[in-house]
RNA sequence: GGCGCGGUACCCAAGCGGCUAAGGGAGAGGUCUGCAAAACCUCGAUUCGUCGGUUCGAGUCCGACCCGCGCCUCCA
C-alpha cells in the first residue's frame, strides 16, 4: 500500500488513482526568466523520486510539466534586452532541458507552453464568466472569491481573515475585493497580448495549470506537485478556478515539498547564497552528488544546502558506488558454506515499503547500506555464492531505477594516456620501486584519478 | 495577529506508545597492504531543546516555556 501527505487533507493518506494502474501527475515547472536554482531543482528532483517510485510501483504515469514563459517577469526581461519574449524565454527553455538532463530527471510527457494554450485559456475564462465566478473590471477579467465558498480548503486559509495588511493592492488593476484574482489581464502597449471577445490581453498567472493540467489530465487528476510556496495563493486559485469551471473534483492528491536553504537561510542573490546549476558545475561538483543530496533528505524537511553536507553525500554515494564496481569485478567461486536467506529480497522490499510510506528516503537508504555492510561482510569471510551476488546486485539495480545515483557505462572509460601510466607505476611495483610508483600515484591523483592496488590487480576511479 | 514546520551523537538523519534509539559522513583502535586506498571487525547518544503531566511503559501523547524557520497575493 502506497501512502502520501496529502496537503488537502493534512493526513498521510493512502494513494487510490482515479483509474487503476495509471497516474496522472502534474509538476508544476519553471518560470523561463533566468537559470533555475538549486531550490527548485530540489522540488524537481522530488517530484522524479516520486515518479520514478510509482513507475518502479508499476503505475503508466502521465506526467506534465508546464513552462511559464509568460509572466510579469519574462515580460519585463525581453523588454530589457529589446528581444521578443519567444528569444528571451527560449535560452532558458534550453538550459532546463540540459539541467535536468544531467540531473538524471526523467523527461515529462508533456511540457506545455502558455503561450501555446491561450486558446485553452481564453476558454476557460468566458465559461467563469458564463457561470458567474468571475467578473469583467476595465478590461481584465477577475475570479469572485465570494462566489467560492470552498476557497481556503487547501492552505487552511480563512478567507474572510485574509488580512490586507501586508501588501495591499500591490496590483494596478481594479478590483471588486482586494482577495480576488486576475485570469486576465488587460493588454497594455509593448506587451504581448492577444485579442479575445472580453478584450485584448493575457492571462493571469495561475490559469495556464489550471487549463494545461486539465487538457492533458483530465477535470479531475491524480497528483499535484510543487513547493510549499505554492500553496497559497497559486494552487489554491487553480482550486477555485478548475472546480468552478468543471464542477467536480480538481486533484485528489496535493503534495508539496518544502524549501531547500542555504547556510540556513534563504537562498538570495544579495546575500550572495544563490546558486544555479551551473554556478555548482563551475566548482566542478558533480550534478549527480547533487542529485544524491537533495535526494536523500526527506521531501516534507527543509534541507539546508552547505558544501559541507554535499561533500556527505558524495562520500555516502561512493560507498554504494565502489561496493557495485567490487561486486562486479569480484571474481567469486562457489564457497564452502553459502550463507543461505535472501538478503537482496529482503532489502529490496524493505527499500520498497519505505518508499511507499510517504516516500520515507532515510528508511529506503538505510535498506540499501545494510544490504551493503552485510554482503561485504560475507565476501570478506568467503560466504558470498556467486547467485548471491547477482541477486545483490540485481537488488541495486532496481533501486538505483529509483534513485539513480550509480554512474553511466561512459563514465567508466579510461584515457589512453592514464592507462600507460597505469601500466608504468605497475611496472614499477614490480621492481619494487615504490618511489616511483608512488609518485606516479600522486601525479594521477591530481589528475582525478584515484589507484587501488587489490589482489586481483589494479583498480583506478575518477574522483571529482 | 492567523496558519504551519523543525530542535535526536561532532555533522547529516530515521524512528512518532513497548525488544539493547536505524542508516550515512567524520573520528579512534585493529585486520589486510611495500605504503596507501577500498573493504571488514571493534568503539562512539543510560539518552532524544527545557520543565511539568498522562501511562504499567514516552524522542514518541498532552500542557507550558525556550530556541530556529516558513507562508499570509513574485517565489520550487
Amino acid at each position: 500500500m502506497i501512502r502520501f501527505y496529502n496537503t488537502l487533507s493534512g493526513r498521510v493518506e493512502e494513494f487510490k488513482p482515479v483509474r487503476s494502474g495509471q497516474v496522472g501527475l502534474y509538476t508544476c515547472g519553471p518560470t523561463v526568466y533566468d537559470y533555475p536554482h538549486i531550490g527548485n531543482y530540489r522540488a524537481y528532483i522530488f517530484e522524479d523520486l516520486l515518479k520514478r517510485f510509482l513507475l518502479l510501483s508499476g503505475f503508466k504515469v502521465t506526467h506534465v510539466m508546464n513552462i511559464t514563459d509568460i509572466d510579469d517577469k519574462t515580460i519585463k526581461g525581453a523588454k530589457a534586452l529589446g528581444v521578443s519574449l519567444q528569444d528571451y524565454t527560449k535560452k532558458y527553455i534550453e538550459a532546463f532541458f540540459e539541467d535536468i538532463k544531467v540531473l538524471r530527471i526523467l523527461p515529462a510527457n508533456y511540457y506545455p507552453r502558455a503561450t501555446e494554450h491561450i486558446e485553452d485559456m481564453v476558454k476557460m475564462v468566458k465559461g467563469l464568466l458564463a457561470k458567474g465566478y468571475a467578473y469583467p473590471k476595465d478590461g481584465s477579467v477577475y475570479f469572485s472569491l465570494a462566489k467560492f465558498p470552498d476557497y481556503g480548503k487547501l492552505s487552511k486559509i480563512n478567507k474572510d481573515e485574509l488580512k490586507a495588511g501586508v501588501r495591499v493592492e500591490s496590483d494596478e488593476y481594479e478590483k471588486e475585493s482586494v482577495y480576488d484574482f486576475v485570469l486576465w489581464k488587460k493588454a497594455r502597449p509593448d506587451e504581448p497580448s492577444w485579442e479575445t471577445e472580453f478584450g485584448a490581453g493575457r492571462p493571469g498567472w495561475h490559469l495556464e495549470c489550471s487549463a494545461m493540467s486539465t487538457r492533458y489530465l483530465g477535470p479531475t487528476f491524480d497528483i499535484h506537485c510543487g513547493g510549499i510556496d505554492n500553496i497559497f495563493p497559486h494552487h489554491e486559485n487553480e482550486i477555485a478556478q478548475s472546480e468552478a469551471y468543471y464542477g467536480q473534483k480538481f486533484v485528489n492528491y496535493w503534495l508539496h515539498c518544502h524549501h531547500l536553504v542555504v547556510d540556513g537561510e534563504k537562498m538570495s542573490k544579495s546575500k550572495g547564497n544563490f546558486y544555479t546549476l551551473r554556478d555548482l558545475l563551475a566548482r566542478n561538483i558533480n550534478p549527480v552528488d547533487l542529485r544524491f543530496f537533495l535526494l536523500s533528505t526527506h521531501y516534507r524537511k527543509m534541507l539546508n544546502f552547505t558544501f559541507d553536507s554535499l561533500d556527505q553525500a558524495k562520500a555516502s554515494r561512493q560507498r554504494i558506488i565502489d561496493f557495485v564496481y567490487e561486486l562486479e569485478h569480484q571474481p567469486l567461486t562457489e564457497v564452502s558454506q553459502p550463507q543461505s536467506g535472501s538478503l537482496a529480497a529482503a532489502a529490496l522490499t524493505d527499500f520498497t515499503n519505505s518508499l511507499a510510506d510517504d516516500l520515507n528516503i532515510s528508511a529506503a537508504l538505510a535498506a540499501l547500506f545494510e544490504l551493503i555492510r552485510e554482503t561485504n561482510s560475507r565476501l570478506a569471510k568467503n560466504e558470498l555464492s556467486p547467485q548471491a551476488a547477482s541477486q545483490v546486485l540485481s537488488a541495486i539495480y532496481e533501486m538505483d531505477r529509483v534513485l539513480a545515483v550509480l554512474p553511466e557505462e561512459s563514465e567508466e572509460e579510461l584515457p589512453a594516456g592514464i592507462l600507460t601510466k597505469i601500466e608504468q607505476r605497475e611496472q614499477a611495483r614490480r621492481e619494487k620501486n615504490f618511489a616511483l610508483a608512488d609518485s606516479i600515484r600522486q601525479e594521477l591523483l591530481q589528475q582525478g584519478f584515484v589507484l587501488e592496488d587489490t589482489k586481483e590487480g589494479v583498480r583506478w576511479k575518477k574522483i571529482k
